[in-house]
RNA sequence: GGCUCGGUGGCAGAGUGGUCAUGCAGCGGAUUGCAAAUCCGUCUACGCCGGUUCGAUUCCGACCCGAGCCUCCA
């Protein structure tokens, strides 16, 4: 069996992964906030952590993967008032635009999607636990955890309290016992959402939904827990207190974390406002294209986004499918996933860039490859592309279907009859023409021993 | 201020204690009626200063620069 290696931020290092059962992995990931359209950087966790469920997937029979749905949190609650809407009807519509933006980007479903207000009362169950166990305590209407009690608190993100007392900025609420209290339940009021608990009309804090739907969902403990970077505090470090508090034990084996998605070296966020949804960058590029992209770099590494970035995706994928296309008729020779170069590479903290690379490499022996040996190299980069999630269209599709508004298929075979048989009577400028009024419409045509093909640009 | 993570050739982007990343762009060729696509060849690199070493882009230390977290955020 084939190892696999991922770094780890609890350790910072780059470990050999050990499942805790080989027949049953665990992999939890936190998942959108639906309040609105998820944008690129919001993709990136997506796609990395769908490139790593396919790797577990190959290396393990059961793969059970569970990113989450936060339907409840204040800022769903002040966008259905600004919007005059239910909160039902926001997060309905968000979660159903979410599934639709993320499944253009070839991502694989994944096994559990638990929402938050179907599990309300684990969260009660955990906060009860903590209070029990003396981690919690109530004050002014709130439950707050007890950071000082947990030994190895701040362990995740590399803090200590005193470096937290240190570097505070923020105005400590009076009825907390340290400043770094964090809220498990806090009080609604009276026309807000909320649920009967023990300590009132109220709604679960920030931190407390993740810890209670991995434990209902899947376990005490799970194998490992993903999400973006700027989770690592204070959410994941929370979510670890609570849950090793609450039920012992490890919680999560290995914790991995991707960069994000920076505009102009800045990171892209709402609260900067520099966000490119998902959304409308579909209306200008395949799903495929962004999919490459946010592979194109390391998933630990910050990913420059720019309109550049996208256009060299889709030079590349474009190459790739070019050279699939000249051998469409050829039947590949089966190569299993686990036989690639670029599986290979994703074991190896899921360097996607370097599987990239066995990608260019596949497609240039295609390119090469004589009638013996065409049958092979086409089932080589389909393998190494299936691998990666890319690849897997029609190549003649790819090139004429396209989101372009030009001359339709029909018009385009017409002229390229026309220019045929302008070649053939030797009229060159007839043929020229048609090429030039072609391109004029962003169609390429291409001529080759075998005819001429067109594709949109 | 505290903590964390980075600085690789024109650009994007891997990796390594000692002959290769890879791609795009550029340049030169092959091919082509002209193109496109493709193929062949080719140039440019490891922030700065010390240290360890036979040898450092790779290890260690200082410094400079950048980003992130400490407040909702992938």
């Amino acid at each position: 069996m084939p190892e696999l290696r991922l770094t780890n931020t609890l350790t910072g290092n780059k470990e050999v992964f050990e499942p805790r059962d080989p027949d049953r992995i665990t992999l939890y990931v936190c998942g959108p906030t639906v309040y609105n359209l998820a944008h690129i950087g919001n993709a990136r966790p997506v796609v990395v952590f769908d490139m790593l469920y396919r790797v577990l997937q190959l290396l393990f029979p059961s793969v059970v993967y569970a990113r989450n749905i936060t339907d409840i949190d204040d800022k769903i609650i002040a966008s259905a008032r600004e919007r005059g809407e239910t909160i039902d009807a926001i997060t309905s519509e968000f979660t159903l635009k979410f599934r639709e933006d993320v499944a253009q980007l070839n991502t694989l479903a994944p096994s559990l999607e638990p929402r938050a207000t179907e599990n309300i009362e684990a969260m009660q169950q955990l906060i009860l636990r903590l209070i029990e166990r003396n981690h919690a305590y109530t004050a002014d209407g709130h439950v707050l955890f007890d950071v000082t009690s947990m030994e190895g608190y701040g362990a995740l993100s590399g803090r200590n309290l005193d470096d937290m007392l240190a570097g505070a900025r923020v105005e400590v609420a009076d009825y907390k016992r340290n400043p770094g209290d964090f809220v498990l339940w806090k009080p609604s009021l009276a026309d807000d959402p909320g649920w009967e608990s023990p300590w009132g009309w109220g709604r679960p804090g920030w931190h407390l939904e993740c810890s209670a739907m991995i434990r209902a969902h899947l376990g005490d403990a799970i194998d490992i827990h993903g999400g973006g970077r700027d989770l690592i505090f204070p959410h994941h470090e929370n979510e670890r207190a609570q849950s090793c508090c609450g039920y012992g034990g490890d919680f999560v084996r290995y914790w991995v974390h991707n960069a994000y998605v920076d505009m102009d070296g800045e990171k892209m966020s709402k609260s900067l406002g520099n966000v490119r949804t998902v959304r409308e960058l579909l209306e200008v590029y395949p799903g495929e294209v962004l999919r490459f992209a946010l592979l194109s770099t390391h998933y630990r590494s910050p990913l420059n986004f720019s309109g550049a970035l996208l256009d060299q995706a889709r030079n590349t994928l474009d190459a790739f499918y070019q050279a699939l296309r000249q051998v469409e008729t050829v039947e590949p020779v089966a190569l299993a996933d686990t036989e690639t170069e670029a599986f290979a590479a994703l074991l190896d903290d899921l360097n996607t860039p370097k599987a990239i690379a066995a990608l260019h490499a596949a497609s240039k022996e295609l390119n090469k490859a004589n009638a013996d040996s065409l049958a092979l190299c086409k089932g080589r980069l389909l393998a190494n592309g299936r691998v990666l999630g890319l690849l897997e269209r029609f190549p003649s599709d790819w090139f004429t279907q396209g989101a372009g508004d030009g001359p339709n298929a029909e018009t385009i075979e017409a002229l390229l009859e026309e220019r045929l048989a302008a070649r053939a009577a030797r009229d060159f400028a007839r043929a020229d023409a048609i090429r030039n009024e072609l391109q004029a419409a962003g169609i390429v045509l291409e001529d080759s021993a075998d005819g001429t093909s067109w594709r949109r640009t």
